[in-house]
DNA sequence: ACGTAATGTATAGTTTATTATACATTGTGT
DNA sequence: ACACAATGTATAATAAACTATACATTACGT
């Protein structure tokens, strides 16, 4: 349970690269795919530098994949 | 050991903001004044969403007060 | 000299992120 | 119909973040 504040695009953003699957992006970024599934789902939030690994991997500042809040505001 | 990726500013802000205090800062952000030591040590990198909070006590965009490897570029 | 506020350091314990493994489901190509 | 790639789901184990407690040090006000 206990909400988690953090959400992401990571699911979308995955789509509008190259159709990325969650294995190349877990290879990508350095972890297992069931962190990127637990991640799309809301599970939890990630480490911070795991965050930045993943911006990093679209090319895109941190905020821009992830929010604070329940408001993508976009 | 296990080198840390993710370095902040938190301390330079702390004194930059009104002399805050590692307290009033783990206060506002809802920690414990270990976690704000740790991080200022750079012991460890906190939760995405703790990043978050840290970086809206002092009205600042995330990538403002953490960033990613070794060198700040400022 | 004394009290107190801020910080530094250490360590054991709890919670959360991450891994490893495993199996089920859906879609696509042959 | 079969093989395979991608995803969904679950659960136990490990690693990392975070708490709680405690004590030492430095500086500052009285």
């Amino acid at each position: 349970m206990s909400k988690n504040l953090v959400g992401n695009h990571i699911r979308k953003l995955r789509f509008n690269h190259n159709e990325m699957t969650q294995q190349q992006l877990a290879d990508k970024v350095g972890v297992t795919r069931q962190t990127i599934v637990a991640l799309e789902k809301g599970n939890y939030s990630p480490s911070l530098e795991l965050a930045f690994r993943i911006a990093h991997a679209f090319h895109l500042p941190l905020e821009e994949v992830f929010f604070y809040g329940d408001d993508p505001t976009q």
